[in-house]
DNA sequence: TTTAGCACTCTAATCATTAGAGTGCTAATT
DNA sequence: AATTAGCACTCTAATGATTAGAGTGCTAAA
């Protein structure tokens, strides 16, 4: 990161031009400038300093002789130094936590209620990846005869996380033994880990190891994708903004929330891993992919550590409300970290 | 419906109108017609058929002086009176089939792949709802203890859908008890629906006839909602056609897809109850949604009367090749009716 | 250090002009 | 009676010229 010496009045004036920017959508000029915000200075003044910011590279002019708009290092100097993050009103925290409190007691519909949350309050499409233990331990298994050959097989990890598969056996299986096959898994490996499992493998029934097998390849799926479970939001409210009219750049941006893998890349490339409640901030695709030139994210992880965590944020126009989409990505974060912790 | 009197030229015409219009997304113009598909026509007569077409309103010109576009009623006539549907090619079945047999034995899989294929097949947005029985039974009750007053329940129902939720009782108990009752209520309710169970209601404790509360209210969503779960693909297929290009075409056709409700209801009053394996073809939002006047919608039930049944289909521009789609919506309906038949 | 003043630049809107694509109609042709 | 050549007419989309205005950068004065 590079020193940025800049006076007090730069600052003033660089935090101005985005807030306008933000709002309009187009150049700032000075003489505007000025007159709205009642600044004690001239134009020419305040044109001389805006040349000094498009020196330090914090602003840019779409043409000679345009207003200026902030350049990507103009909105990370912003969100990292200048800007502070908005207080979410109480009336609005209480009412967002309300309805939390009044949901069902189901992860899924918490994670859509904080995705459709998100998406509202920050205009921006928001993005949830469901809660995931970094370690899979086996809770409980479950056989159930459907018809036939056909078994319906359901292993609940610790957590809560519920993987069913249909299993088609060699031959038709009375409910009694398979209910004896489950009962014994689950009271010998309930709350152990895929490596200690596979461990303490020994001789068994076809059956059993057949079972054993569906069970070892779930965990294991389950341990490296995040249940490829991602709810999204508010797509949207991306389209509407003014910078994506043009529906070429709409689609190069949005085509990333219609591939999962690259989301998932992307959370992986950019959510530290102890963090927790903080928020990270990737401002105009920064670093990772070309298709966000115009965009920003903001991501954060909730959950526990040791229990399960996911990551939840939203993708937006650069040209976004930093404070108040941060503060509400952390907040919402804070909140499903607390009823993930509390009812789970 | 109207008795359209239209000689075996017009509808040579039209057909060709409309496979133009749907290559170049532009009106088409006589001469273009006589050049390229060598009609031993001159323009002028190929005119005098396209007056008479448009007077019957099945084409109709932009301005006065261009060429002309086939109108809703035009579409519809075609696709009811004069296209036949494409086959779709050995190789190709026989790979989707292949793609199909490969996957593990998960519904959730079969709908993602079946999206993902109609997507992009078609060049369309689709989209398919979980199979879905007309009456819910309830299969097997499973109570797991997690921690402190934490149980989590796991409703399985006929068909093999899986409810669950985390519910949080009055004090701790114990596995011991909990499996007790999970027992006692899957083997007396098991292969009974909602009605039979709530007319069996006894005296029992205050702890069973709590879960047996979350038991019926678990079912009747069920059974009124669609599992809640529809799988959409290719959304941005929809943003790649000139007519959307605008975006705020865009958007007003894409808000369908992101409200989940409204979907619902277009597929409930589109879909007939008794029509598994037919293809249903709206046709620029007809009767229905004024969201969709720029848009086509073809719809098939799959499954099997009596058992589960769940709807699948595509959203794409009136300007498509309905040939195409349609069969490839027939094929891909019979596919998950197989799948969800034999392997379930 | 600030600012008034002014020349200069560039955009976006408006208008006129034009080429060309396509039609509709009439009168001639088959 | 059906077809077609021919032509006038209409409308679009592209081009270019003109202009108003927004905004800058610079210089010289305060």
């Amino acid at each position: 990161m590079k020193m940025n010496n800049i006076t007090e009045r730069q600052k003033r004036i660089l935090s101005l031009i985005i807030h306008e920017h933000i709002r309009s959508a187009g150049p700032v000029g000075s003489n505007y400038l000025v007159e709205k915000y009642r600044l004690g200075l001239s134009s020419a003044t305040v044109r001389n300093e805006m040349a000094a910011l498009t020196e330090a590279k914090l602003l840019c002019q779409p043409h000679t002789s345009a207003g200026r708009v902030p350049t990507d290092e103009g909105y990370r100097y912003f969100v990292g130094q200048l800007m502070r993050e908005a207080t979410i009103p109480e009336n609005l925290r209480y009412t967002i936590i309300h309805q939390f409190s009044q949901m069902r007691n189901d992860v899924k519909q918490w994670m859509r209620l904080a995705a459709s949350i998100l998406a509202n309050q920050t205009h921006a499409a928001s993005l949830i990846t469901a809660p995931q233990p970094e370690e899979v331990r086996m809770k409980h298994l479950e056989l159930i005869a459907t018809h036939g050959r056909q078994v319906l097989a359901i292993l609940v990890l610790e957590g809560g996380q519920i993987n069913q598969q249909i299993l088609t056996l060699d031959e038709p299986i009375p409910q009694e033994r398979l209910s004896q096959i489950s009962n014994k898994f689950t009271e010998k490996f309930s709350g152990k880990g895929l490596y200690t499992i596979t461990a303490e493998k020994e001789t068994m029934s076809p059956l059993e190891s057949a079972v054993m097998a569906w069970m070892e390849e779930e965990m294991v799926r389950s341990e490296r994708l995040p249940t490829g479970e991602i709810i999204m939001d508010g797509i949207m409210n991306v389209l509407a903004e003014p910078e994506f009219s043009d529906s070429e750049e709409a689609r190069r941006a949005l085509r990333l929330l219609d591939e999962r893998s690259a989301l998932q890349d992307l959370i992986a490339k950019t959510i530290l891993p102890e963090s927790i409640g903080g928020v990270q901030v990737l401002i105009g695709g920064e670093g990772s992919l070309d298709e966000l030139q115009q965009c920003s994210v903001i991501l954060s992880k909730y959950g526990s550590l040791g229990n399960a965590t996911g990551t939840l944020g939203i993708l937006g126009p650069m040209r976004m409300s930093y404070g108040r989409s941060i503060s509400m990505v952390r907040f919402l974060s804070g909140i499903l970290s607390d009823f993930v912790a509390e009812k789970w």
